[in-house]
This record gives structure tokens, C-alpha cells and sequence, in this order.
RNA sequence: GGCGCUAUCGUCUAGGGGUUAGGACGUCAGAUUCUCAAUCUGAAAACCCGGGUUCGAUUCCCGGUAGCGCUACCA
């Protein structure tokens, strides 16, 4: 039994986009899987529109997800030398032709036919060129492409793993171009030899490559060698059903790293785009994953894109990840947002822990530890508009939050219960209810309405500073006070 | 236009000749009360249409329709 090799081919014309990262992702549960090899290759032969900067944030973006390769990556631009090899093998036997016709002179053709609602393929003008005339031509100095010699009766079929058998008349597949006048090679012709060359046993890719799979397998013939197997994946739609691209907002790997989403989440979240496993579950471990995979059972479908199933995700994988994997995750992001201080890993660790566990359960993205969650890493946060008039309405509130802040200073410990206890007492003998005061000093310490707990955000912050910021609060709500809502 | 592929709740999907067509996200309602999230309970929500095969089609076959893909000297 031949060892199963797969590859992941990207072309570095842009980010790592999801439908490329499933692809990817696919390939390498198959390899995983089945004990195979995973092939890196970088198809950068449009020399305009390839940029090594976007190869690197590929990489980035794959390391990042936790896809390895265990070969490559191999560059397509480095390995023009084999796709001219195999070019002139396929015109030796006869496969492949030069063509002179001139693009411009084409493309007129092409529109010509198109106005008459006529179908257009290459007409095969040089197709049949003697070799005197191919000869005078050249010697004429005219540039010429080379043309692959497609059969013009027959069928061309294949089983594909995902869409069943595919069938295709022959005389449906024009002359394709195998190399450029400028000598550069096509896709059809370097996907070809180098899947050859790296001996891929399984093509694995988007189903938007289904129609070209038979001009490929045609040239697996012609080169009398056998074809790998081939899986085709639906394609991945924005949200009105259209090929995701930039209109649809975050299309790249990196946008939703930056979104706060994690590694795992979007894996899961892509592994369940197209394929579902036996047992019906959603959050799946790459374990499991790898144990299950099966190609056969992908959906045939395209699939759309919904981010907000991405963010519950993420919240999951958040809720469940143990806190000593979190931390460091959280510090990241902190770092990033400017919110980082030493202290948290020093002096303040115990209160760093406390906080993230506390925001831990109601995050949906990392974004929200420094947005949402912004007062417990920092003194210099905004009492929020809304905030201060849903619970900030009270003239009385200035006073009743001072008392509190007395009070709790002078509590004999500052746990949750006595934290509690205070404040519903203060209430009692206010005469009003707990949740005036809890609400209005949740503002004073978050400065939002939205928070967890009153008495864990206090014991999050920590009595010094809860005082400190109720008092600062009462300040902030008396008549006298400038910024008053 | 030609060719190819696809079609189960709004979305991702399970299922499959006889089912109350299952789950998840989202939505709505209720419980909880300290705001929100979480949690719990409940609800609304789907087999594209037409033929055929069959005792019986959502399932199998054919046609239609729609969507997507390919139709480059892009990949």
C-alpha cells in the first residue's frame, strides 16, 4: 500500500482566507487520519499578483490554527525548470502544440461569439499547423503559447470522493494553454507536474476546481500516468449566498484572530462547515476529529458562513478552557490593547486571576477582556451614558454610595458575604431596594450597566479600590460634579 | 449562452421508502434577580416544484426551477 500524501496548495495573492483555512484543515484531518503526509506548496506563478509578504502570513495564519506540514513549503517559482520538462515531454508525443494566434486576436473571437450567444472554445487554428509552417513562424520571431491536444471525442470521468462520479464529454474541453508565450507554465500544467512530482496520491481542494479536474486528468493520461484520487469541497458563502469576499466584512484567518476568536474555536467552527460528526456533536477536540474525519460524509452543498454561530463557538472554548491556559491568552490581549501591567504577574496576580475568571464565563471573544471588561485592568475607564442614566437617576445615590464606601472600610473582612450583607443592610435603612444601590454602585466601579456580579467585581477589585472608585463615584453624581449625565 | 454541480427550519446539519423529520446557532416567551451573560423550561421554524416507480415518496428516477462553479496566455 502506497503511503497517502496530500497537499495544501495557497497562492499568495491574498490573506488566508476560511474557505482556503477549511481547505487546508480538510486536508490535513485526511492525512492525519489515514497516517499520511502533509505537503506545503506555494503556487505563486502569477509572478503579478503574488507577494512574499502574503506568503509569510499564510504560514502565520496556518501555524496559528495548528496545521503543520511535514514537507515544504515547496515554491512553484522555484521549480520552473520541471513544468518545462513536462511541457516538452507532452509536446514530444504529440500532447501539446504551439500556438501563434496572437491574444488580442482571440479575445476578439471570443467577444464575437459571445454577442451571438454562441459557446466559445479555442478554434484549434494552429492546432494542425505542418511543421514547415510552425517552423516559418518561429523563425518569424511570433510568440507563441503552448496549447494542450485534447481529444476531440471520448469521455472524460472520475469518481470524486465527496460529489460521486463526475462525467464530461471531451469535446466540451477546449485546447488549454500549458505554457505562456513568456514561458511561464499555467496553473493546469504546474498543478499537474507537481503533483506528479511530489507523487500526491489525493487532490483535495475547492469544488470551485471540479470543471478543471477533467482537463487535469486528461494530462495524467497523456503523460501516461495514473491520476490521484480527487476530493472536491463546496464552496463557503457569505451570508447572501454569495462567494465570500471582502464585501461580506472578515473573510482572512488573521481578521478573526484579531476579532479576539481563538485557534481552536475557528477550527471547530470550520471542521463543522460541510461535515458533520457520526455522534451529531459540535464542540469537537482535534482528537476526535482526526478519529472521525471522513470525506465520504462531507456535504456536497456550499455552505454559508455564519458568525454568529463562530462567536457562540468561541464563547464555549472560552467557558471550558481551564484558567491556567486562559491567563496567558488574556495577557496577549491586554498587551495588545495597552492594559498590560508587570503587576499582574507580580504583586497583583491573585487579583489578574480573579478578574479573568470572573470575565471568563461571559466572554465571547478576547476582545471583550479589554473592552467589557476594561475596569478591571485599569483605573482610567469611562462611566458609560446609557449606565449613568439607567441607574444614576437617584439624587439621593451620592450619599448612599459615600455611606457604602464608609461602611465597607471599615468591614472586618471583605469577603462575599459581609460585602453583601453591608450593602443590603445600607439599603434596608434607606429605606429602598438592594438593587438601587447594587446597580448604581456597578456603575461606579465598571462605569457600565452591563457587569458581572456586584459583590465578585468588588472582591475582583479588591476593597482598597472599590472604596476608592465609589467614592469617586459619588463624586462624579453630585449636582456640584462637571460631568454629570 | 454552453457545460458541470447542488437543493431538509433564517443558518450549519442528522436522517432516510412507512419517523411526532432529530440536533446546534439564531429568534421569541417564561423561570431566576443584582444589570448582563450563563443556566433551566417552553415555543415558532424545513424536506424547492411537477411527473414517474411504489401499497406508500421528503428519501429512488426523470423533467423544471433556483443557486453556485467553470467557460483566461488567473489560480
Amino acid at each position: 500500500m502506497t503511503e497517502l500524501r496530500v497537499r495544501f496548495a495557497p497562492s499568495p495573492t491574498g490573506y488566508l482566507h476560511v474557505g482556503g483555512a477549511r481547505t487546508a484543515l480538510y486536508n490535513w484531518l485526511y492525512a492525519r487520519r489515514h497516517a499520511g503526509t502533509v505537503i506545503l506548496r506555494i503556487e505563486d506563478t502569477d509572478a503579478d499578483r503574488s507577494k512574499p509578504e502574503l506568503t509569510q502570513a499564510i504560514l502565520d495564519s496556518l501555524e496559528w490554527l495548528g496545521l503543520d506540514w511535514d514537507e515544504g513549503p515547496y515554491y512553484q517559482s522555484e521549480r520552473l525548470e520541471l513544468y518545462r520538462a513536462r511541457a516538452s515531454q507532452l509536446e514530444r508525443q504529440g500532447h501539446a502544440y504551439p500556438c501563434f494566434c496572437p491574444p488580442d486576436e482571440l479575445q476578439k473571437k471570443r467577444q464575437t461569439a459571445e454577442a451571438a450567444h454562441r459557446a466559445w472554445k479555442y478554434d484549434g487554428t494552429c492546432r494542425d499547423l505542418s511543421e514547415p509552417d510552425r517552423a516559418r513562424r518561429r523563425a518569424q520571431g511570433r510568440p507563441w503559447a503552448l496549447r494542450f491536444r485534447t481529444p476531440e471525442s471520448g469521455r472524460t470521468a472520475f469518481d470524486d470522493l465527496v460529489f460521486g462520479r463526475i462525467e464530461l464529454e471531451n469535446s466540451e474541453i477546449e485546447d488549454f494553454v500549458l505554457l505562456r508565450s513568456d514561458g511561464q507554465p499555467t496553473y493546469h500544467l504546474s498543478v499537474v507536474a507537481d503533483d506528479l512530482d511530489l507523487r500526491i496520491t489525493h487532490v483535495i481542494r475547492g469544488a470551485d476546481h471540479l470543471s478543471n479536474t477533467p482537463k487535469q486528468i486528461l494530462m495524467y493520461h497523456a503523460l501516461s500516468s495514473s491520476q490521484p484520487v480527487f476530493a472536491h469541497l463546496p464552496l463557503i458563502l457569505g451570508p447572501d449566498k454569495q462567494r465570500l469576499s471582502k464585501r461580506h466584512g472578515a473573510t482572512s484567518v488573521g481578521a478573526y484572530r484579531d476579532q479576539g476568536i481563538l485557534p481552536e474555536a475557528l477550527m471547530n467552527f470550520l471542521a463543522l462547515l460541510g461535515w458533520a460528526p457520526p455522534g451529531g456533536k459540535e464542540i469537537v477536540s482535534p482528537e476526535e476529529m482526526v478519529e472521525q474525519f471522513d470525506l465520504a460524509a462531507a456535504s456536497k452543498s456550499n455552505a454559508v458562513f455564519d458568525p454568529e454561530k463562530l462567536a457562540w463557538m468561541n464563547s464555549e472554548y472560552l467557558r471550558r478552557m481551564p484558567l491556567e491556559a486562559l491567563l496567558p491568552r488574556v495577557r496577549g490581549e491586554l498587551e495588545i490593547s495597552g492594559l498590560w501591567s508587570s503587576a499582574f504577574s507580580g504583586s497583583e496576580r491573585q487579583r489578574f486571576e480573579d478578574s479573568v475568571r470572573l470575565l471568563q464565563t461571559r466572554a465571547r471573544t478576547l476582545k471583550d477582556f479589554s473592552e467589557s471588561g476594561r475596569a478591571f485592568f485599569t483605573d482610567d475607564f469611562p462611566y458609560e451614558l446609557e449606565a449613568r442614566r439607567k441607574f444614576w437617576k437617584e439624587s439621593r445615590l451620592a450619599d448612599w454610595l459615600r455611606d457604602l464606601a464608609q461602611r465597607l472600610s471599615n468591614l472586618s473582612s471583605f469577603d462575599l458575604e459581609q460585602t453583601e450583607k453591608c450593602l443590603r443592610d445600607l439599603a434596608e435603612e434607606k429605606g429602598i431596594r438592594a438593587g438601587v444601590l447594587i446597580n448604581a454602585a456597578r456603575v461606579g466601579l465598571t462605569g457600565q450597566a452591563v457587569a458581572p456580579g456586584l459583590f465578585e467585581v468588588m472582591r475582583a477589585l479588591g476593597r482598597e479600590r472599590t472604596v476608592r472608585r465609589l467614592e469617586r463615584a459619588a463624586a462624579a453624581l453630585a449636582p456640584s460634579a462637571p460631568d454629570r449625565a
